[in-house]
DNA sequence: ACAGTTTTGTTAATTATATGTCAAAAGTTA
DNA sequence: TAACTTTTGACATATAATTAACAAAACTGT
């Protein structure tokens, strides 16, 4: 076989090509939180540099799983030494996108939403809630944190008169798909999905599902696995 | 090749082979709790059958992936017809082991773990929040729904005198671990954990984490992808 | 600076998952 | 009832993900 082009990888579109953008399964962005978090643990540790084999060990995946995820997106190691802790983690975030703020709103201030909104942990990542509405009249003007619940008549001014891109979406799923289409309407781009739906958005949205009763069920589905194995 | 049984399959182990137990996999076990939802949501519509061809359309999968995931536990469907709606629905209830109450605890009554308690969509799928503990003196005795935040120092006690196999865990990570393996000796069974760590139990002990904050960072990763898409 | 060790990044092999195909079964219609 | 249509379950094929292997690079200790 005789080919002008050393590269005989598959390419989709003549784009891709160009771009040298290979496509990132879905597999692999499952797993780059997970190692931004370990990451984050050994350096609270001061620990200065790790291998594969070594943090395979610790997160129970194989050295060659990471070496491969990883080079997805660059060879930030260095033979015979590994990997920067330090370094890697600064790169990972930058992967994800969390090396800068991100300003967020949630729609929904029952229980769930009114947990997101107090949740510390997402400020120190640099998710910044700006704005939690409600439909609810009685909690309408009641504190959660340091901000304001908000009617959701506000939701469209609030959004258009900033550059908040991300909504946390903690409503019933019979009001989420109008709240959704709402939201994209006013220049939402990332929606963080805690309904029991699934929302059709155009494809350049992007959704995230939290759908923790289909998380319950695996538990219990894996129980029952487990009871009978005995 | 001459092979003395027809059933050429490979398995892992002998047991496996007697007990004609093929391993699911995870993949499909992802997917059970989500055709559960779309089966529950057809039911209420009031429609009595469906094909695996209707169905793919609806969940966006092809309908070879849904009658082969069904297959796995049984030939739930019939030529010509289609699958009987409330039947699926029954015996995926049963598969996900739903068909019956489950008692369960929440340690942790921060914001997220009031959020589960007062989840009402877990009652009714048969999951019963029996007792929710937390360490904060200022806040035992006090009510979340129905039941009382109670002292951690009262969680061994309960639990044994109980026949709850399944906790919550919405506590700190450094808090976790510890009462992890306090819940264990209790006779807990099935963690749903909602701690930023990645805990570490006897095999016959069932995890299911939810790390929220992963959620989070992959949204934003999906959104740095997207906008640079543009 | 040299010999030996570690460890990566890459390619190849293996395993797992998803899709396509089709005979056989059951439904539907005339 | 007979012809035709629908649809499954099983199996075969194709695609994707994971693991293994290894040459080349960089480190370590003397």
């Amino acid at each position: 076989m005789i080919s002008s082009n050393s590269d005989n990888k598959k390419n989709d579109n003549i784009e891709d090509y160009f771009m040298a953008k290979k496509e990132i399964s879905q597999a692999v962005i499952q797993r780059l939180p997970r190692y931004y978090r370990y990451l984050e643990d050994l350096m609270d540790q001061g620990i200065e540099r790790i291998s594969s084999s070594e943090l395979s060990k610790r997160m129970k995946l194989t050295a060659s799983q990471i070496r491969q995820d990883l080079n997805n997106f660059g060879g930030f190691g260095q033979q015979g030494y590994g990997y920067n802790i330090k370094n890697l983690h600064d790169e990972i975030a930058k992967i994800l996108n969390i090396d800068n703020e991100h300003e967020m709103i949630i729609v929904g201030a029952g229980h769930l939403g009114q947990a997101l909104a107090n949740y510390t942990n997402f400020r120190k990542r640099g998710f910044i809630v700006k704005a939690i509405f409600d439909k609810d009249p009685s909690i309408i003007g009641k504190k959660v944190g340091e901000i304001e619940i908000q009617p959701m008549e506000k939701l469209d001014e609030i959004i258009k008169a900033s550059n908040i891109k991300m909504a946390a979406v903690c409503i019933p799923k019979n009001a989420a798909v109008k709240v959704v289409e709402q939201l994209i309407n006013d220049g939402i781009v990332g929606i963080w999905n805690f309904a029991h739906v699934d929302l059709e958005v155009p494809e350049n949205i992007v959704i995230e599902n939290v759908h923790l009763s289909e998380s319950l069920m695996r538990l219990s589905y894996r129980m029952g696995e487990s009871l009978n194995a005995e």
